[in-house]
DNA sequence: TAAAAATACTCCATAGGTATTTTAT
DNA sequence: ATAAAATACCTATGGAGTATTTTTA
């Protein structure tokens, strides 16, 4: 079963055409290359070289041959190469999976920060409900997940990456749509579209508390699981929302957006199983500045 | 420095993972098996493996040597097919040189008999000055030539392929353009454009021998080398010339072919090298129906 | 504790070295 | 006659086998 050692002669021989140079370059002595050469040919059924005292030159057979074993020998040198960026993390896959409201904040400076710090790692991305990003991570599925706080989990490391204030999405229509700075109060007789209570965030339960705290009791006309959704009620159903503050970037034919006094903040997570062996975790915590323990 | 066979032993483990059923499809007991894949960790630097005594998985540095290796191992068994089927002269490169009376006879038949017998034989048609083919097939710059007699040389073998009489292209112009059969002495006060006496053929002493056997001397205007200039001559300077008669599947605007009573035939042949070893030449000649010795 | 991988140790096939012969120019 | 490849023969490395130990789920 033919092996890399003769190719390697071969390739030598061929290109110095003499079998005392090819034995020096190869440091090797003359007589173990003729046999080596002799080998090979018989292994292949066919002479590679046509010989004289004088000259040694290729056959057809042996031309075919000598850009097959070229190829060959740079071919094993790259896998080797490969080999060893892909267990440096300098090469590789990362996915992150995401819900949509990091989308508008952490994951583009992520995106980013990879591309050049690590541009032979591709970076994939895969938009999930919040709620399954955990089990995902867990399965491994995705490396990395950005999620709203939704609890500890054995196995799971988590890292607040972002805290950001809740706005409220509202009708352009409505009342205090001109308004620069909104009470909880003012929108105690609307219609509110909320992130379902087992959504597997605390979304749901801070505002459900901070409406209560502030005397009153939401009249919850839509219940979903994706922030996207809930603006889309805003827009087509009228109600109103409260959603973290990068949503703003979205732009919707009939949403404006509002700062609310004394707003909840929510917080961002990224999350990843500790067990990960994915080499390209540590050069993704360093470029893009998560802390360590 | 890497070796095919840790390379089979790693495909085997990456595909069944599970050192026995690797060794056992390998025909191989499992402590080597476990050694070679060691040490070829060892020589990349990196585990390949991540294993516990339940399962075998590959790490992403595994994955990315899996892929590399899966290639290099068809690699392998390809150059040895490849170089095996150009030994065969199944494969390869038929360099043939031919004249212009040529292109319109032998050469097409050639290129389609070999297209059907040897698709995988590349044909690279040359057009060559006649009396050069001689020297560059001895020279080795060219596999097979297809030329007018030009006389034997030592080490080249030589076989007739055709025999054409030789007709008359003239002016549409001239007084005999309409005739359908025309005699030597018809063109015995007109200017001859005819092959140069030393272009390497017997053609120019075939014609002014034939002259002279019907008691004429021909005026000689022109001495050209290639039948193609003869035609243009006839084109261009009203002259006429006696062609090989296939030079009348060339169309040209003012030119009229013509039978010629009594006509000379010129003969082309086939010549090579007998000391090239392109091993397409024998499935030339059997495809192409050239007759041996 | 049981299945699977790793280690210990032995043997032999083969690659490489030196000395010499053969071959083609 | 001479330079270069092939052959003869020897040595030693390392790959494969059997027996056994270690590991972890």
């Amino acid at each position: 079963m033919l092996d890399i050692k003769p190719l390697r002669y071969f390739v030598a021989l061929a290109e110095t055409r003499n079998f005392h140079r090819a034995a020096a370059r190869l440091h090797l002595s003359q007589p173990p290359l003729s046999r080596q050469i002799a080998a090979l040919e018989r292994e292949l059924g066919t002479p590679l070289f046509e010989r004289s005292t004088r000259v040694v030159t290729l056959t057809p057979a042996g031309e075919s041959f000598y850009r097959d074993a070229v190829a060959i020998l740079e071919a094993v040198q790259r896998a080797q190469v490969q080999a060893r960026a892909t267990a440096a993390g300098e090469r590789g896959m990362l996915r992150i999976g995401f819900t949509m409201a990091a989308a508008y904040s952490v994951i583009p400076r992520y995106v980013r920060s990879m591309r050049t710090a690590w541009p032979d790692v591709r970076v994939e991305l895969k938009e999930v409900v919040s709620d399954e990003l955990p089990e995902r991570v867990m399965a491994g599925e995705i490396d990395l997940g950005v999620m709203f706080d939704n609890g500890a989990r054995p196995g799971l490391a988590r890292r607040r990456v972002l805290s950001e204030p809740l706005c409220v999405a509202l009708p352009r229509t409505h009342p205090r749509a001109r308004a620069r700075l909104l009470r909880i109060t003012d929108l105690k007789d609307d219609p509110f579209a909320m992130t379902a209570a087992d959504a597997g965030s605390r979304l749901n339960a801070d505002v459900l508390d901070f409406c209560r705290r502030h005397g009153f009791e939401p009249r919850v006309s839509f219940e979903v699981r994706l922030q996207q959704t809930m603006l889309s009620l805003v827009n087509d159903a009228h109600c109103v929302a409260l959603v973290p503050d990068s949503m703003r970037r979205v732009h919707m034919q009939d949403i404006a957006f509002k700062r609310l006094r004394d707003a909840p903040a929510v917080d961002l997570f990224l999350a990843w199983n500790e067990a990960n062996r994915n080499p390209c975790l540590p050069g993704f915590f360093d470029a893009c500045g998560v802390p360590p323990a």
